[in-house]
DNA sequence: TATTGTTATACTCTATAACTATA
DNA sequence: TATAGTTATAGAGTATAACAATA
């Protein structure tokens, strides 16, 4: 697992500090850590913040969901329905107006996010392995800055 | 596009310090960069990394290489295969270890590489719209760190 | 006309398992 | 038997375009 046998040796150049790069290798081990949090019974990162989100606003417009996620309108219908068939959360038209879709937890919803909270918790607790919280809460710090100058024309 | 009109604000509380969804945010604004700045002749930023890689080590080894770059072996026959077929790279079987294939660029891949390594470079140099230089180091430090830390069992 | 959600399609990336040919 | 590559298959994620219902 070591990746280095002499004559084995491979030189990545430019991307050892390639910030794509490293985002990707980072996020591939964000998943692994993240299924081994959250473990058996199927949630994926993407389920789980959906629900996580309906659960802090009940009634959320899809729409508005998918925008604030960053998840596009024909993937959230996709996310929402697999929810809603699992059980998870209900879809209302509200009668003001009829085009939306209002989404909320259904008791069972509320009862596997409950019970999946405290293990969210507890993974975002020792969010990054190999670093002290102090530079964790650094590399927060800085992603949280660099998803914010997105698409921003005047700084 | 300012996604907050009044009565659509969606609270996303954990969300917003989780590292997970900050790296995925991050990632899909690093696509958008990585496009922008390579621009139009198909090159994925999977396929620009293994054609990079493999102009720094001439004939290597491919499942050395899909292991360096934390592709799994299925995977990167894929990619070696298309860039095989559009003629930017050449898969040859080694007489001592049959089983093998090392890999190296055409004439055709070599200029396609070095035609975008300065945009490349270009777009490396700018990486974190938003933060200075020096947090851009550290933010790409703190990944290194972040990254170099997995899967080891004693720190 | 514009918006919301839906469907269809496609492409990338990832993961797994079974197969082959070599060693 | 072990390894390198291949193939097949599956799933998640993303992107686009066209569509229906509603505003």
């Amino acid at each position: 697992m070591d990746g280095g046998r002499p004559g084995e040796l491979v030189d990545i150049g430019p991307l050892e500090g390639s910030l794509g790069f490293l985002l990707r290798l980072a996020q591939l081990q964000a998943f692994d850590r993240f299924d081994a949090a959250m473990g058996q019974p199927g949630v994926t990162p993407g389920g789980f913040t959906v629900l996580l989100v309906i659960g802090m606003n009940p009634g959320v417009r899809q729409g508005a969901l998918a925008e604030r996620l960053s998840i596009k309108r024909a993937a959230m219908t996709k996310i929402a329905r697999a929810l809603e068939k699992r059980g998870l959360i209900a879809r209302a038209v509200p009668p003001h107006d009829r085009r939306t879709v209002a989404l909320s937890l259904t008791g069972a919803g509320a009862a596997f996010l409950a019970e999946r909270r405290a293990r969210f918790a507890a993974h975002e607790a020792e969010a990054a392995p190999g670093l002290s919280p102090a530079e964790g809460r650094q590399l927060v710090g800085l992603l949280q800055k660099l998803v914010r100058a997105e698409g921003e024309d005047a700084p």
